[in-house]
DNA sequence: ATATGCAACATTGTATACAAGATCGTATCC
DNA sequence: GGATACGATCTTGTATACAATGTTGCATAT
């Protein structure tokens, strides 16, 4: 029944699926071209198909496309970064305050699965994926807020936040170890909208001060990664 | 050297603009079937571009996609309406308050030439511009904010909230010449961020309430189109 | 007369072919 | 020796051709 809606899924949702994931996992570095006929070959599809999918990711911001050029993993700017996060904090908060009021236990159990993932990727050594599931946590609250739309954009905002964080990371704060997401569960399991209202935002503060948005970084990051990678 | 950033027009972004524009002034009605051929031949370019311009579209919701059947102009439910006018509620306020803080004079003299033109098109008995003219007044603001990615939100959710106007205004409030802009303006020209950001969740909540979003419509509104029309 | 099945048509999904533009190497000129 | 201009190569932009799917209308059977 989950699929029955009429939304099949074309192959070319397919395509920008898997890159997206590796964009999100931190496989594919931004900055990194997508030629057509490389990406083609890899999903055994033709160049139009591609084509859609990145037209798809240019739309979410994961890639640019600079005509007659080609298109790449996007390398937000810091101004950028900054903009993600400010739209994150007008939407995320009072978003999260919706969902406590409407949490259910499966819900909860569901949110305390994904951190239990989040954590045991994390042990296992794979911070990519860690990331990843730790963006996704926020896209399930706005789920459960039951507000399609700004789950859109959530999720938009989630993955440029992604490639932010590939990109303006510090390491020294290293303790992403957070336990923000379990204080947030706390409070959606007790339906305590003021507390998930007040801990996402805080939880929003804390990821951009650990970021170091000082100007320059774009264009020599792109750099350092192209010449001493490996 | 304002457009020599590389972000370069291709065809269908021209496409994509010239369908939107038709949308968001009421000349394609929601739930209208976009034929490839036909748009392709109506603006002399092939089915490829077409496609990309209508994948756009459907990204920005303003066309909805079906597997093989093809592109219509959308018919967001009532649910969606709801979303959508919650997801600026959260937004555009808050950004009221930010343009509020860095208006300029020229700022203040586009936003009047704005509301200008857009009385002119409500007398000389263009609604349908007026209407497109008064979403844009939104944009702006988000623009003089001076966050891209907001006003990128901002822009899709007008665009959406012009397609529901299409489906749920109820004429009887037929006074939609309303004072808002004029105050919002006002608050701005007078870097009031208070007044702005009150100003602008006031005029939501009106828009809002002068809708008819009692479940039903949707399907039925189509059909009446589709038959009764004229 | 209504319902069912089949066939012709129309439209979309995908691949490929060709044209246009950009990049990069090489040769030439100063 | 360094810079510039040209040409080969590669990549993208667009159009078209073919395959797959959905739709519509008609004929036939009950």
């Amino acid at each position: 029944m989950d699929d029955a809606r009429h939304a099949t899924e074309g192959s070319s949702d397919t395509v920008a699926s898997r890159l997206a994931l590796a964009i999100h996992e931190h496989r594919l570095a931004p900055g990194t071209k997508l030629v057509e006929d490389e990406v083609g070959e890899i999903f055994g599809v033709s160049r139009t198909v591609v084509r859609a999918a990145l037209q798809k990711l240019a739309h979410d911001r994961l890639v640019t496309l600079q005509r007659n050029r080609g298109a790449f993993v996007a390398q937000p700017s810091s101004r950028e970064a900054r903009e993600v996060f400010e739209a994150r904090s007008l939407l995320e908060p009072r978003t999260a305050r919706s969902a406590a009021e409407r949490t259910t236990t499966a819900d909860v159990a569901r949110l305390q699965a994904h951190i239990d993932q989040e954590h045991q990727a994390l042990h296992a050594g794979d911070p990519g994926r860690a990331l990843r599931l730790s963006g996704q946590f926020h896209v399930e609250i706005a789920r459960i807020a039951d507000q399609d739309t700004i789950c859109g954009f959530v999720t938009q905002l989630v993955a440029r936040s992604s490639l932010i964080i590939a990109l303006y990371w510090q390491r020294r704060n290293a303790l992403c170890e957070s336990h923000a997401h379990d204080a947030l569960l706390r409070a959606l399991a007790d339906k305590d909208g003021d507390a998930a209202e007040q801990l996402m935002k805080g939880h929003l503060l804390d990821l951009v001060s650990s970021l170091d948005l000082r100007n320059l970084a774009v264009a020599e990051r792109s750099l350092r990664d192209a010449l001493g990678r490996v």
